[in-house]
RNA sequence: CGGGGCAUAGCGCAGUCUGGUAGCGCGUCUGCUUUGGGAGCAGAAGGCCGGAGGUUCGAAUCCUCCUGCCCCGACCA
């Protein structure tokens, strides 16, 4: 892409409501404007970031067995009254009528919905288990939203549904998206923390979230050292041997965690003192497991092994995307910009062109460009006509992970600059040397 | 939902107290000179001063109401 060609409205000045540096960054590096209080327009580069999370997130899930559909933005009220929670939910549901009068409700979750398409077309123990998930915009109507797409009332949510016959089997499917979470989190360079949870209006009686430590984060925590070293289960784990799962999440339950709301200090006091980590943390996915709280009332029920009908036992699960890319800057910034982790990077490989109009200078971006584009990559090219200084700033800024900067002075020596972001090395090298470097990098 | 604040050019702000032709910096556009860490000079464009009423010869400025947005707290993917 070339930037002359691109939408990427920079600013160079911060604006004054944005108080956290992941907002602050946002709104700087043109990813993403507001349209009113909580909701934001994605603008080209925060959208790439956004589907770029998606497509992990997605992996992840088909991985983990789950299976993707898209259920509408907009739901009826009849199918709330059915969970009893259009009563329960309150003033966070944006609630509207259409113009035959009938109440609609812009949906702030989906179980009542998925329970809905489970029990109309699942009859028999023999379809179990069963996991759904979408992608989907939620719109919760908070209080005070703030900080940005942290927590912003209209929101991207990735929420799963799983369908089990007996609670042996919604624990390992619980299990699965447990662990199918931590891989999620960990490929884009995220320490995530599982976290005994509250589970607040969603219900049940077995629910983690998972939690990324951060300065700006909104909760405090607390946990042992040791999670911030636990490695993560390789992409060849076998999700469906329920012994693997279950060991794979001990691994992982074993040391304390919790959120101050769940804080059990004297067991924290306890713990060695250099073992304790006290922090803040952003909350970046949440799991639940509900057994029959919507499967009874509601008659998502099937036909055991028996032919007796029972009601299934269901759990959810759900990551924001949204939230995420904010809080993937929290946790990857400097003073200069973003600093993107390679897997959810907008753009692999910027490309400076330090003097457009140039021959040569033209020539060697043109054909690097091309080189990069045919390896695969996906490359912003700066060919604006600006100074140096300027295609610098935008380029840390913008936090891609390479920056390969053409100009006359190099040139003249048959070289190129490359500049890694996150550790601030720059080489000089040949146009040859600099591609094969950067696929050799990206293969390892 | 309680408390506080803000609204003037794309962004950041001054002007409001004490009413009298709308300002500054950055950005944008034109030209020239520049070109390896946000250039210099010269010129230009861009505003129903959030909205509606009111007071006044005259309102960005004073009064009333409304709307939007931000911050602190309580609540939440």
């Amino acid at each position: 892409m070339r930037l002359s060609r691109y939408f990427l409205p920079i600013l160079r000045e911060t604006p004054k409501e944005a108080e956290i540096v992941s907002h602050r960054l946002m709104l700087r590096a043109g990813m993403i404007r507001q349209e009113s209080a909580g909701i934001y327009a994605w603008l080209p580069l925060g959208l790439r970031v956004l589907n770029k999370i998606n497509a992990i997130v997605r992996e992840e899930q088909n991985r983990a067995g789950a299976v993707e559909l898209l259920m509408p933005v907009i739901q009826s009220a009849d199918l709330w009254r059915e969970s009893g929670r259009y009563d329960d939910y309150g003033k966070e549901m944006l609630r509207i009528s259409d113009r035959h009068e009938r109440d609609m409700l812009f949906g702030p979750t989906n179980e009542e919905m998925i329970t809905e398409i489970f029990r109309g077309s699942v009859r028999s123990y023999k379809d179990l288990p069963l996991n759904l998930y979408h992608i989907q915009w939620k719109f919760r109507d908070e209080v005070r939203p703030r900080f940005g797409v942290m927590r912003s009332r209209e929101f991207l949510m990735k929420d799963a549904y799983s369908f089990d016959l007996d609670a042996e089997g919604a624990r390992h499917s619980y299990n699965k998206m447990f662990v199918a979470y931590l891989r999620t989190f960990a490929r884009m360079g995220l320490t995530a923390i599982p976290m005994v949870a509250d589970t607040g209006p969603i219900g049940g009686n077995l629910s983690h979230e998972f939690i990324i430590l951060a300065s700006t984060g909104e909760s405090e925590v607390f946990c042992h050292q040791n999670f911030l070293s636990l490695p993560t289960a390789p992409a060849s784990i076998d999700f469906d041997d329920r012994a693997v799962m279950q060991a794979e999440v001990d691994r992982w339950t074993h040391d304390y965690a919790a959120t101050s709301d769940m804080h059990d200090a004297p067991r924290f006091d306890a713990l060695p003192e250099e073992a304790k980590v006290s922090a803040r943390g952003i909350e970046v996915g949440h799991i639940f497991y509900f057994g029959t709280k919507y499967s009874e009332p509601m008659g998502a029920v099937v036909n055991g092994p028996d032919g007796k009908a029972v009601p299934v036992q269901m759990g959810s699960y759900g990551i924001g995307p949204s939230r995420l890319v904010a809080a993937l800057i929290e946790a990857n910034h400097d003073d200069n910009g973003i600093i993107w982790p390679e897997s959810v990077a907008p753009f692999d490989i910027g490309l400076a062109n330090l003097k457009p109009g140039d021959g040569p200078t033209d020539a060697a971006c043109q054909s690097l460009y091309a080189q990069f584009t045919d390896a695969g990559f996906d490359v912003l090219y700066d060919d604006r006509d600006e100074r140096p200084g300027a295609k610098f700033a935008t380029m840390d800024l913008i936090g891609l992970p390479h920056q390969v900067i053409v100009g006359p002075k190099g040139l003249a020596e048959g070289k190129v600059e490359v500049k890694n972001r996150r550790s601030g090395v720059r080489e000089m090298l040949s146009l040859e040397e600099v591609v094969n470097k950067l696929v050799a990098g990206r293969k390892r």
